[in-house]
RNA sequence: GGCGAGGUAGCCAAACGGCUGGGCAAGUGAUUGCAAAUCACUCUUAUGUCGGUUCGAAUCCGAUCCUCGCCUCCA
């Protein structure tokens, strides 16, 4: 029975979707006018485990996964007007590149991948209803706010209350407002600014408003899950609860999943506080799967602390895997109830407990070491079960050979130079002149090279 | 100030009323020409502090000290 955790009600519920042969998730996606940093890798990586999980639980053709791209917005014109670009330009770029990053993290695609400035016809008509119903104004500026006070459970999701909003001195007084609390659901254009059609004349949307037409949209007026980060909490999540609600008179998602950050120094990574690396920074430099993995090893509502020395335990650990799986055939699990996968299935049931699952996987991988050089056929059996469960969450997808030895990208001494070091040294082992193939074992240690010299045969990995 | 999350052995991190999670690091043994890898064992059952509830608490309650987040664009 799967649990999870819903901001809305704090605590874990059972999920009964809404049909079980349609399981509807929406995420925020990025805003899409610079690289993905570590935070959103990790958006992209817990919601792809959840996606695959739910996948599992219910088969892939009954999820629909949306997570959408904001392709316009204030910081993307202010990135174009800089880089004197077209804001497509700028955005079809990032987002070019932001499918790169997803694919090396091994994130599945979404089923829809909706972006803003393909749906202004959705968004135009939600703002128009949002007005007609009185939840909405234009004001003198042409902007359309939202009346906050109009919607009686604003609040409700972040645990706010409007008094105490009030009361803090940090809404920005803006004079085009009924209420500082107000938000904009539709922003007149400047000049030199993209701009739409609309009957409050030319303009763009608001961001909060494009979430709620896409997940519409794409979902209907009410779905099964909504997630994000937890920063989207307040405002964003609120306010698209303001907006659907008010516009479909149903109620918008049933969960609301909100993931953790990822810290620098006890500190959150942001973009505003510019203590944020790449993912593209980070993947040069460590396999993209020693990056998902350590995502994996805290559950994702808890907050992750990056240092590089957590990438290189998260490569220790990946190395121990892909070790006991090197030299083994992977064959077809004859059953798929195993007490493996039970637990495995107890951890995910458990709001996607993924830090759970891994004692799992090295489990199996000491059951693999264990048989390897005695009873081949239970090795595979145990490597089958390690590919399948770690597949689950996305992990030990590679060539165990691939990862190993470091990728395919040849730094520095090739594997034909490796090989022949290896040939040179075993003749020198078979004369016993210990003196040279220590010699040689050295030098290929000071190329990053390590030697396994294993059930009579010499097999390399980089460190 | 309002609201929220958390403090678990050397480091990371699960568990959330009873039954040593796990990884990394370290040590011992087996194995190896020596290593590496692997296996077995060890690292004395660790839970911010002070009280309380309970037969029993890291887990519940209260107090207290720290850390972090949201309240402004942010994953």
């Amino acid at each position: 029975m799967l649990q999870i955790h819903n901001t809305l009600t704090r605590q874990k519920e059972e999920f009964k979707p809404l049909d079980p042969n349609n399981i509807r998730m929406y995420v925020c996606g990025m805003t899409v006018y610079d690289m993905c940093h570590i935070g959103h890798a990790r958006v992209l990586v817990v919601f792809d485990v959840i996606y695959r999980y739910l996948c599992e639980v219910y088969g892939k053709e009954r999820v629909t996964y949306v997570r959408n791209i904001t392709d316009i917005d204030d910081k993307i014109i202010a990135r174009a007007n800089e880089n004197k670009e077209d804001f497509n330009t700028l955005t079809g770029r990032f987002i070019d590149e932001m499918h790169h990053d997803s694919e090396a993290l091994g994130i599945l695609a979404p089923n829809q991948e909706p972006r803003a400035t393909l749906y202004m016809d959705q968004i135009i008509t939600m703002v128009q209803t949002l007005v007609e119903k009185g939840f909405a104004y234009a004001a003198a500026n042409g902007d359309v706010y939202y009346a906050v006070s109009k919607f009686k459970n604003y609040g409700l999701l972040s645990g706010k209350h409007i008094e105490d909003l009030r009361a803090g001195e940090r809404v920005a007084v803006d004079d085009a407002k009924n209420d500082p609390l107000d938000f904009v659901l539709w922003k007149a254009a400047k000049p030199e600014e993209p701009s739409w059609d609309s009957p409050w004349g030319k303009g763009r949307p608001g961001w909060h408003i494009e979430c709620s037409a896409m997940s519409t949209e794409c979902l209907g007026h009410n779905f099964d899950i909504h997630g994000g980060g937890m920063d989207l909490q307040f405002p964003h999540h609120e306010n698209e609860i303001a907006q659907s609600e008010a516009a479909t008179g149903e109620k918008f998602a049933n969960i609301w999943m909100h993931n953790g950050f990822v810290r620098i120094d006890d500190e959150k990574m942001s973009k505003s506080l510019g203590n944020f690396f790449t993912i593209r920074e980070v993947t040069e430099i460590y396999d993209p799967e020693i990056l998902r993995y350590f995502i994996l090893t805290s559950h994702y509502r808890s907050p992750l602390n990056y240092s590089d020395k957590q990438l290189d335990i998260a490569k220790a650990a990946l190395t121990t895997l892909y070790t006991a799986l090197r030299g083994v055939d992977v064959v077809p699990v004859d059953s798929t109830d195993t007490e493996y996968h039970q637990r495995v299935r107890t951890a995910m049931d458990d709001d996607f407990n993924t830090a759970e699952v891994l004692p799992v996987l090295f489990d199996l991988a000491k059951e693999v070491n264990r048989y390897k050089e005695k009873d081949n056929d239970k090795a595979k059996h145990y490597a089958s079960l390690l590919r399948e469960l770690s597949g689950l969450i996305g992990l030990l997808n590679q060539d165990p050979e691939v990862f190993l030895r470091g990728g395919q990208q040849e730094q520095g001494i090739t594997a034909d130079d490796i090989d022949n070091l290896i040939e040179q040294r075993n003749q020198a082992r078979t004369a016993k002149d210990w003196a040279e193939s220590d010699r040689i074992r050295d030098v290929l240690k000071e190329q990053g090279i390590v030697l396994e010299d294993a059930g009579g045969e010499t097999t390399w990995r980089r460190e």
